[in-house]
DNA sequence: CAGTATCCTCGCAGATACTG
DNA sequence: CAGTATCTGCGAGGATACTG
């Protein structure tokens, strides 16, 4: 059988997924963080296939997180941005490298390095924290339905001390 | 050719992906963050192939995400547990479930929401902030090579301003 | 219950040639 | 330059049967 869809289930995570859940899809969007705007830039920096990239890339505009614009003379070249949406992927991405640096790579031995422009002083860490700054971790949380759960995921939750 | 592996790249998205990065993965953590602990209560909830679940679950607890441990008698029953590696993946999920709550399902349709125990207020919006407090953008943020950083990432840093 | 073992099918992906 | 078209194949993923 092929792939299981995502795009039908009850939960934010698995629609999340279902849009960048494969291999490169995230990581043409870094790239588009990063400043890339252009089909070649993309495909000599990441060196995926051509047609990947293709398909890739119409996925991402149709999802409304990239935007084709026509640049230049006679719509023969093409910029892919980031619209708001796109952008709004920033924490997603920021989640994935701090988690990165910390574990994978270990502290000190970070690739990247990110800085607030305005003050020079690095980002502080991406940290799940409540109205009076406690940090949060995951016992100190408690989910619920809200007005967009379906049966299943009102029925999932409330099994779920 | 086979998939093309990222395990080598100099990058903390390329990384983290590795290892999360196929359609199954951050599902699995995410059922363990709502406190699934069997084989076959992830099984159940997921609808995944027994056989791709067991090679999800060992992959995990390869890279540490999951431990899994005895319980019970005699070995014949195991739960798969969260390690502390697996914990920070918090603000990863929470990127997510939050991105797709605003961009996908739209404001007032999410399935979940999430509460602080102690306060019983909702949990404040994960946002790459500054020092002091500004909410932080993509045009606000300055990326330099980190101690980390291969020759290659350091060249592609520096080629774009 | 928690897997392993097999088999099978597509989808994802790479390589390359071609086109407006 | 920015794709599309085509070929190819690995392997991810699904279904099912079996086992300690």
């Amino acid at each position: 059988m092929s792939r299981t869809r995502f795009d039908r289930l009850n939960c934010g995570v698995a629609r999340a997924l279902e849009i960048l859940g494969d291999w490169w899809t995230l990581l043409i969007v870094r790239d588009a963080f990063f400043g890339v705007r252009r089909f070649a830039d993309f495909q000599a920096d990441l060196g995926i296939a051509r047609n990947i990239l293709a398909d890739r890339l119409r996925r991402l505009v149709e999802h409304g997180v990239l935007a084709k614009v026509d640049v230049g003379r006679s719509g023969v070249r093409h910029e892919y941005r980031l619209t708001e949406k796109g952008e709004a992927l920033l924490p997603v991405l920021t989640a994935l490298r701090e988690w990165s640096d910390e574990w994978v790579f270990g502290p000190g031995a970070e690739p990247v390095i990110v800085r607030d422009r305005a003050t020079r002083r690095r980002v502080p860490r991406l940290e799940v924290r409540s109205d009076d700054g406690r940090v949060l971790g995951r016992r100190d949380l408690r989910t619920e339905p809200g007005p967009g759960a379906s049966a299943e995921t009102r029925a999932l939750l409330e099994r779920r001390p």
